[in-house]
RNA sequence: CGCGGGGUGGAGCAGCCAGGUAGCUCGUCAGGCUCAUAACCUGAAGGCCGCAGGUUCAAAUCCUGCCCCCGCAACCA
């Protein structure tokens, strides 16, 4: 009866390494299947690579390999990084899989049968030297094309089109009538904007003979298709399409980059679907950019960040945390190295770290490590307050995260671990402790701080799920609350031994480099 | 007039779409505490929310104009 949740990432190119933008993009929406996974629905995640293209066939040509054996080798890298960082994806998607490129050959000839795609002729600027057409952005501020290129020929071939003109007004009005399919809404603008100019039909094959890495047409084996045909297809070739119908699991919601809105994700991709007659994605979830030094991240310019790095610094969860909590789901943000070492050093540390560290300290020092069971008629306003207030974090949590604003889903969380350890403060357990006839109060205190951090645990565990399962077994291998609309106080069964106590954020005192 | 985004206390950012106590992290100053990762808690100083108009009982938030910064313009998340 549990709904369905179905979400992806983008397919990454493997014609380079994973950097920042990729591994941000991954635990987002990692970040969002857990949380719809912990809530209760059923989901399923997908994440990939797109693995043709002339690009690759050319790295591939350099190095003397077979494209495929170069894939692989390069798939093992984001696989790699993808679950050094945690993310649950459920399925992993290669363009070269047979899975995939059958699909694809399905709907090209059901498309070509139903004629949306038809035979044309391009022509444009070629560079032998380069082996790839030229487009008028390659020329230099001269006006011609920079030596780079060699000679440049005119050249004319035959290829195949997708019709989308046909499909324009349709969109249009799609877009009109749902400002929201696109988010965050403000997106929706740029793409009508962009489709106030008629749409040109798309060319979606290659001569053979130029292109060899890609999928042949059925219905010509003199050409492949190109680029996007072959690579939205993933979004429903992994779940299953039959030629007719597509898997129960779509539609589903496609998370990307704001680089790949337009054209490709909300024009060729509801056109694609549009034709296939098949329903649009329940939503684009449309990220920013990360910049440095407010700008472009590149690997021209030297300035890229290597997850990797941060994650053997600081471990899986401080990057996790960081991406989430720095970025405004949409817009740009800059990554800085001090930023990052900031908020790992305060609000992990400090905050958090520093609370369950002390919490489960004091029950070890005071209780010989046994959470004290309490009776409710013991609790005070002191309590209540602590309750309400935590519980009340946590369904602000829920609410941000179910308006995907992740990043004040944490903001907001993160209030009811400060004010944990402002109850803390409040009862001074410490001092109870010294006079054996606040025992009983001590007790409350105790526990209440420990029932406390166990709720908040819960919801932290859907953007770090490593520190989530570290502090249930320093509670005493306690396993995750149960969720629910309205979040109860948890209790503990009788003689709950907290273990030991380890910092769950140690400091790192070096300054990282610039 | 190409399209879009941004301009918020010393720094970096949220909030704006669904108007009504200006929030978060850091920094500064003054206290408290010592359970804890020299951490935690309390209080204070510091903002005419880019500028100018308009709508409204009420605008950082909506509308108009202007100034400055930044992306995008077919395949880099």
């Amino acid at each position: 009866m549990s709904e369905k949740y179905y979400i992806t990432t983008a397919i990454d190119y493997v014609n380079g390494n994973p950097h920042l933008g990729h591994a941000y993009e991954k635990v987002l929406t990692d970040v969002l299947a857990r949380y719809h996974r912990r809530h209760g629905e059923q989901v399923f995640f997908l994440t990939g690579l797109d693995e043709h293209g002339i690009k690759v066939q050319q790295s591939a040509q350099k190095q003397g390999r077979d494209p495929q054996e170069f894939c692989d080798a390069m798939a093992a890298n984001f696989e790699n990084l993808y679950r050094k960082l945690n993310v649950s994806f459920d399925d992993f998607v290669r363009t070269t899989q047979p899975r995939h490129k059958i699909v694809v050959q399905r709907i090209l000839q059901k498309l070509h049968d139903a004629g949306e795609i038809y035979k044309g002729v391009y022509q444009g600027f070629y560079s032998p030297r380069q082996e790839q057409f030229l487009t008028e952005k390659d020329r230099g501020a001269d006006g011609k094309f920079p030596e780079i290129f060699g000679e440049v020929i005119e050249l004319k071939e035959d290829v195949y089109y997708f019709k989308l003109a046909k499909h324009q007004e349709w969109l249009v009005e799609h877009l009109k009538k749902n400002p929201d399919w696109i988010f965050p809404n403000f997106r929706t603008k740029e793409v009508l904007g962009a489709l106030e100019n008629p749409i040109p039909d798309l060319c979606i094959s290659r001569p053979k003979a130029r292109l060899s890495w890609g999928i042949p047409l059925p219905f010509d084996g003199e050409q492949v298709t190109y680029v996007w045909f072959d690579a939205l297809i993933n979004y429903i070739s992994v779940i299953g399409y039959d030629g007719a119908a597509v898997s129960d699991w779509w539609p589903g919601i496609n998370v990307i980059g704001k680089d790949i809105l337009v054209p490709a994700h909300a024009i060729y991709w509801p056109i694609m679907l549009k034709a296939l007659n098949l329903p649009l994605p329940k939503m684009l979830l449309v990220h920013g950019w990360w910049t440095q030094n407010k700008e472009k991240m590149s690997k021209s310019t030297g300035n890229s960040v290597d997850p990797l790095d941060l994650i053997n610094t600081y471990g899986v969860d401080a990057f996790r945390y960081f991406v989430m909590r720095e970025m405004a789901i949409g817009y740009d943000a800059d990554f800085s190295s001090e930023q990052f070492h900031l908020r790992y050093q305060s609000e992990l540390g400090n905050t958090l770290g520093n609370l369950v560290n002390r919490a489960v300290s004091m029950v070890a020092r005071y209780r010989d490590g046994v959470i004290p069971a309490i009776s409710e008629s013991a609790l005070t306003a002191s309590e209540q307050g602590l309750r309400n207030d935590v519980i009340s974090a946590v369904k602000s949590f829920c609410e941000n995260m179910d308006k995907i604003q992740v990043h004040i889903a944490l903001m907001e969380l993160w209030k009811g671990v400060i004010r944990v350890n402002q109850y803390a403060d409040e009862n001074a357990p410490w001092k109870l402790a010294k006079d054996p006839a606040n025992a009983d109060r001590l007790n409350v205190v105790l526990e209440e701080l420990a029932a406390a951090i166990y709720l908040l645990a819960g919801e932290i565990g859907c953007v770090l799920p490593e520190t989530a399962d570290k502090i249930l077994t320093q509670l005493g291998g306690l396993s995750p609350l149960a969720v629910s609309e309205n979040p109860q106080w948890p209790q503990f069964s009788a003689n709950t031994k907290v273990g030991k106590a380890e910092p769950l954020f140690p400091r790192i005192e070096i300054t990282p480099a610039e």
